[in-house]
Formats: structure tokens, sequence, C-alpha cells
RNA sequence: GUGGGGGUAGCUCAAUCGGCAGAGCACUGGGUUGUGGCCCCAGAGGUCGCGGGUUCGAGUCCCGUCCCUCACCCCA
């Protein structure tokens, strides 16, 4: 094959792509009834806002990213997350002014530039939403709960871990203290954590080498140098939490890779799945907005991947069989399905006909095929008695419609109506 | 960037010691001159990833190369 998808892209075909519609549908309205509005947003940004939004120290930053110059010499990148996106956006429109909280979700692509595995691609899709202009722990608990909620409305079973990484006025100190701790025992690490150590120093804690495991063990807890609002945030959460019913843990070791986060941090985490576990994450980034160049706005927010959700095995009611397939032979047949077709649609039936000049055998293997509960066979026969046969393929049941003056597609829609069968017409916006 | 596994029909895969490239599913047609699914019959479908080498003969052995995949790192 010489042209293929790009390394670590794919393609969505149908079935799978109706999975996928059904989790955007889901989504969509769960959001949309816990208040969430959507924004679109550009899939590049220039350079400077992910470096200043994640961090200039970070993986992604550093080497994960898709960045190229337009034809004026600027710095583009294919956005490796949206959240930088959002508040570059927040900022730009001055959303602060219109009246606060903003809550907003967004759907789409994201790039990074790495090895694709199972789980990890780069070209892949979030999902996620932020609570912007509250520091109120209630709104991290509702950001948390929908989170919980959306997994859970998929039947997809995951661990909630939690954390806090304290903010301004605590962070530094503990900083300080784990370098000093580390400093000392440096020559027991992995090399990647004694690069680690100068880079974001607090991943250090979320090391899987079993030589660091004794290390990292005796190093101080963040926990310990919480400051006291810091720690009243994290306890409020976890109470609100609790009292939604939604099972979580406390993981002292978990640090999530962008700097921006500060206070409460979250994954949820498939129980199954071994290395990339992690279904969906978020936080709280208090300092982002403003670092964006506008005012301080505290913010929450959570993304999940869309590639892991399905890998997950989000669980469905079977879809039953929809619609009419049109059956026709002889030339005037076909005119007058075609015409009947073109009706038909436009009363939002789905609908279909042969356009390979088949057989009336292989017309209806068809319509089987497509998934179509209906066949309406339309032949000299019917044409010249005015009527219709009608063919129920999930019962295999059959019966005339008589269809006098040529009314066809009136004695389809009276027939149908009897069986309350779908139709977007009646269903808008859903 | 570092390791492991793998590339044969549209898909999932087999092919013994180096000896005629196959199966299941899917597809098309027929069995039924106007009736889907189940069944039966038939058909179509191949650059054995690519290039070189060894050999009378290579899907199979050797060398190179490309791609896919899983894992590490990191992350959704």
């Amino acid at each position: 094959m010489d042209l293929r998808a790009p390394k670590g892209t794919q393609d969505i075909l149908p079935p799978e792509s109706e999975r996928w519609r059904r989790v955007l549908d889901l989504a969509h309205r769960l959001f949309h009834v816990y208040g969430y509005r959507e924004i679109i947003l550009p899939v590049m940004e220039y350079t400077e806002v992910f470096a200043r939004g994640l961090g200039e120290g970070t993986d992604i930053v550093r080497k994960e990213m898709f960045t190229f110059l337009d034809k004026g010499g600027r710095s583009l990148t294919l956005r490796p997350e949206a959240t930088a996106g959002v508040a570059r956006a927040f900022v730009q429109h001055r959303l602060d002014k219109a009246g606060m909280p903003v809550k907003l979700y967004y759907c789409g692509p994201m790039f990074r530039h790495e090895r694709p595995q199972k789980g990890r691609y780069r070209q892949f899709h979030q999902l996620g939403v932020e609570l912007m202009g509250s520091s109120h722990p209630s709104a991290d608990a509702e950001v948390i709960l929908l989170c919980s909620e959306f997994l859970r409305s998929l039947g997809i079973a995951s661990r909630l871990v939690l954390n806090s990484v304290g903010d301004a006025s605590c962070r530094p100190a503990y900083e300080e203290a784990l370098r000093a701790y580390l400093h000392g025992r440096a020559e027991e690490l992995c090399p990647d954590c004694r690069r680690r150590m100068e880079v974001n120093i607090l991943r250090v804690l979320d090391c899987k080498e079993r030589q660091c495991a004794g290390v990292i063990a005796g190093a101080p807890g963040l926990g310990d140098y919480l400051c006291e609002a810091c720690r009243h945030h994290l306890q409020a959460v976890e109470e609100l939490l609790g009292a939604a019913g939604v099972e979580f843990s406390r993981e002292e070791r978990l640090v999530r890779g962008l700097d921006y986060y500060t206070r409460t941090v979250f994954e949820f985490q498939d129980p199954v799945l071994g290395g990339q576990n992690a279904l969906a994450a978020g936080g709280r980034y208090d300092r982002l907005v403003e670092e964006m160049g506008g005012e301080s706005v505290p913010a929450v927010g959570f993304s999940v991947g869309l590639e892991r959700v399905m890998n997950a095995g989000p669980s469905f009611p079977p879809g039953g069989r929809e619609g009419i397939y049109l059956v026709a032979m002889g030339k005037e047949a076909r005119k007058q399905a075609f015409l009947m077709a073109r009706h038909l649609r436009a009363e939002g039936l789905r609908c279909d006909l042969d356009h390979l000049d088949r057989s009336l055998k292989a017309q209806m293997k068809e319509a089987d095929r497509q998934g179509y509960r209906f066949c309406i066979i339309l032949g000299e026969e019917e044409l010249r008695g005015e009527y219709l046969t009608l063919r129920d393929l999930e019962t295999g049941t059959q019966e005339r419609l008589e269809a006098e003056g040529g009314r066809r597609v009136e004695a389809v829609l009276r027939r149908l109506e009897a069986w309350m069968v779908t139709r977007w017409k009646q269903t808008p916006g859903s």
C-alpha cells in the first residue's frame, strides 16, 4: 500500500464511527444537563500559547509538539491538549467580563508527536470541560462528578484517584524540602529521575522504577506540606464527593505532567488496562488564565481520552433495524421508487434504493445487509394494480398497501404511523 | 529515542524438509423468470511488504530496507 494514514493517526470507519457517535451524543447531552456550553477552537495555536501555558519544562513542550512555521515565519503548533487554547480564548474574548462562572466543554482532535502504541496516538481525541471563575471546592467536585457520571453512563468501571499538589503559597516549600532530601540520595535514583529533579521534581514521586521505590517511600509527603487553605480545599472536595456517593482514593504520589495544575488533581483509571490506563484526568489550574495575560481567574476541568474510552468497551443497548428500502423492478417502477424515496426522505425517514441495477433478490439482500426494517416492493404488478407490497424484514411478514391514484407515499406514511416509526422531523435536535 | 513481535486474498490466518499459494468469514452470481436471513453450488479476488543474494527451484534460507504492532519513557 503506497498511501496510508500518517503514523499514529487512524481512520474511524462504520460501524466503529457509529459507536463514537453514540458516545459523543451522550456526552453532549450530559454536559448540557450540567450547564456547560460548547466552545469550538482552532486545532492550532501560536506556539507560545502552549510553551507558556503548559510549561517550558514539560515533556509535551520539550519534545512532543507538531510545530511548524507559517508563511510569515510565525511558529504554529497543532494543539497537544485543549485547556491552554480555552484559556487563550477566554482572555482574548474577555469572557470574564460577561459574568462568571463560565462553563465550557470542547471536543476534538489533539496532536502529540510520540511513538504510538495501544491507547496512545499522534492524533487522538479528547472531550473535556472547563469551569472557569470559581475557586470554590464545589466547582472541583462538580467537574469530578460529571466525569464520573459520563464514564458510569457508558458502563465503564473506573477507579478515581485524587490528590492536591498545593498552590503558590505551599508548593515551593515542599519542592525545596523534596529537593533537599533527594539531593542526598541522588545516586540511588534512576537516570530519568535525576533528570526529573531538574525539570519537574514532583514527577519523581510518580516513578515506577524499582530502584527509586525505596527512596520515594522515605521522601517527605506532599500532604504534610500543604498550607491550611489547600488542606481545607481538598477536605471540602472530598466531603462533597463523599456526599454525592462518588468513590475515590487519595493517592499522594499522583502528580500531573503539566505545570499549570494547582491544588486538586485527579485521574480516572481503567482497572484492567496496564500501561495507558488513564481514561480521563484533570484538576484545578488557578494560574493559567493569568499566565495567558488575563486577570487572575481560578478554574478547574478535566479531559477524557476518547480512544481509551472506546477501548474500555462502552456498552450500549443494541441498535435495531430502521428505515425503508425501496425495491423496484423495471424502468418505470425504478423511476417511481426514486421519487418515492425523495418524498419519504423529506418526511425524515431513513430510506434508500438500488443504484446498481440489481435483481430483486439482490436488492432485498442489500436491504437486509444495511439494516433496514422494511422493504417496499414496487414492480410491474404493483404499478398496474395500484398497490405496494410492504415486507417487514424483522418479522418476515408481508402485506399489501392500497395506493389508489398512485398515492404511494401517503399509503406508506399511513401504515408506518401506526407503528410510530422514528422520523427525525418528530424529534428535532436529538 | 530504546527494546520485543509481526507483514501471504477485503478481514482473521494456515502453508511440513526449500517443491503447483490455501482455508474460514466477507463479496458476486445461481439454486427460486417477483422475495432478505439458514442451507447448497459456483465464481471473482494475490507485487506472499520492498530490494538484492543462495539454489534446478524461495512465501520458506541469507543480507538489506520499509511499514505495522506491543512495551519502555511520558501521557488522555
